[in-house]
DNA sequence: GCCGTGGTTAAGGCAGTGATAAGCCCGCCT
DNA sequence: AGGCGGGCTTATCACTGCCTTAACCACGGC
């Protein structure tokens, strides 16, 4: 069904809750601390986060701030704490349902599915999406410009992909590390820059003359359709 | 907040529900029947319905499948039963949440609010905003008037980006060069000054005869729509 | 008539960007 | 196991163009 990441110290609890998912047909990955479940939640992008609000290492809330800081990724706490301050602090927060302990696996489960059901119905993506003359295809990890196959490398096609699901968007390039590279905490902007390069030489134009991809100074860059020439210019 | 609809029998639970709603800032309406609450539900188009499983004529998962055939509104379930099967039950059938009784207000507004966080994240929003014949796209950063493209610089698209958001509405340079300059602390007002006039000659306007940007002495500036031209003045 | 606020233009400094080259790492082929 | 090549990153340098500061002018209020 979904790739869920249980972040929970409670060696006795973690596995009954990794078997029960799994059972319910999800793939599960787990971490016993919050940094290392945050660390997981950035390098494995799970479907949804269940996230225990009594860690040993760093409180659940802080985990849940950090985690949407740089993600949107849906999270659901459980937790021994049935007090309102407690369900209210973190639903505010940015979580999406609170269950309190102890609990099925079953519940888990209906309530995964719940709230993974509401993300599904805001974004239906096609696999294939076509900017101008540019289609881009998910799936198959392939560009085509004009009808003719483009060579990218991974890097090029991640970086294409990501800025074509916002056709005429404008993304920072700080944005881009995160989402393309992965890298929440560091690296230099100089590298999306060079994959810039690259990617503007492979789609046909230079930085001086954008077609496609657009800078923004002081922003980021931006992927739209061109604007078709008006023939003789001034 | 949102206009919640409220489907409870228990004459004492429903004022209690719908007043602590109205004190957290909602619109609140409520029906005491299941049918007459999918009535209200189709007529008032709510944003989100807190529905009772216990109701007098039709058992409260009917009504939700009744409603969901007809509606994408959000649902969630207060219930007394604490039970799997009807927590499963009832988000199996549509409902984003599922509360037990007893509950606080605070409890429900909560969960109201990170359910309706959630719906709203997956709409897009258009992002552009319109003030006469001037339309300022937000998230591609680019800004037409009367059709043309115009090309500023970063700061003069935060400026006036910052004031389309308050159309009508008198900003400060103090309030400008802590919003878009982001220093709190210090900056010449002068500095305001001058993107303010580069942007008016893009936007084909002088300080003298204002279209969109109005100074308003010893306050600040506005943006807003200009009135049409009447001919001959007095 | 003076002072303060606002408007405009000019100029210099600097930050962000573009392009290329070199180094490194990893996987693949022999 | 060693060589090889593609791809990613970092570094360097030049350049464009934006932002700020400064100076001067116009206008309205007192």
């Amino acid at each position: 069904m979904a790739e869920v990441l249980i972040i929970e110290d409670d060696d006795r609890i973690r596995p009954l809750l990794v078997r029960g998912l799994r059972e319910c047909g999800h793939t599960v990955t787990s971490a016993p601390t919050g940094m290392s479940g945050l660390q997981l939640a950035v390098d494995s992008r799970p479907d949804l986060v269940v996230l225990d609000l009594g860690l040993p290492d760093v409180d659940g809330t802080q985990v849940l701030s950090m985690l949407r800081a740089v993600s949107q990724v849906p999270v659901i706490i459980a937790s021994a704490r049935a007090d309102d301050p407690s369900l209210v602090g973190a639903l505010d927060a940015g979580a999406d349902d609170y269950v309190v302990k102890p609990f099925t696996s079953t519940q888990l489960d209906a309530r995964i599915r719940a709230v993974l059901r509401r993300v599904d119905a805001g974004r239906q993506r096609p696999s294939t999406i076509t900017v101008g003359g540019l289609a881009v295809d998910l799936a198959g990890r392939r560009v085509h410009l004009d009808g003719n196959e483009l060579d990218l490398t991974p890097r090029e096609f991640d970086l294409l992909a990501h800025l074509a699901e916002r056709p005429g968007e404008v993304v920072t390039k700080r944005d881009l590390l995160v989402e393309v590279w992965r890298q929440p905490w560091g690296g230099s902007d100089k590298t999306v820059d060079v994959h810039l390069s690259w990617l503007r030489r492979k789609l046909g134009e230079t930085a001086a003359a954008p077609r496609y991809l657009t800078t923004v100074r002081g922003v980021g860059v931006r992927l739209a359709a061109p604007v078709p020439e008006t023939g003789q210019d001034g």
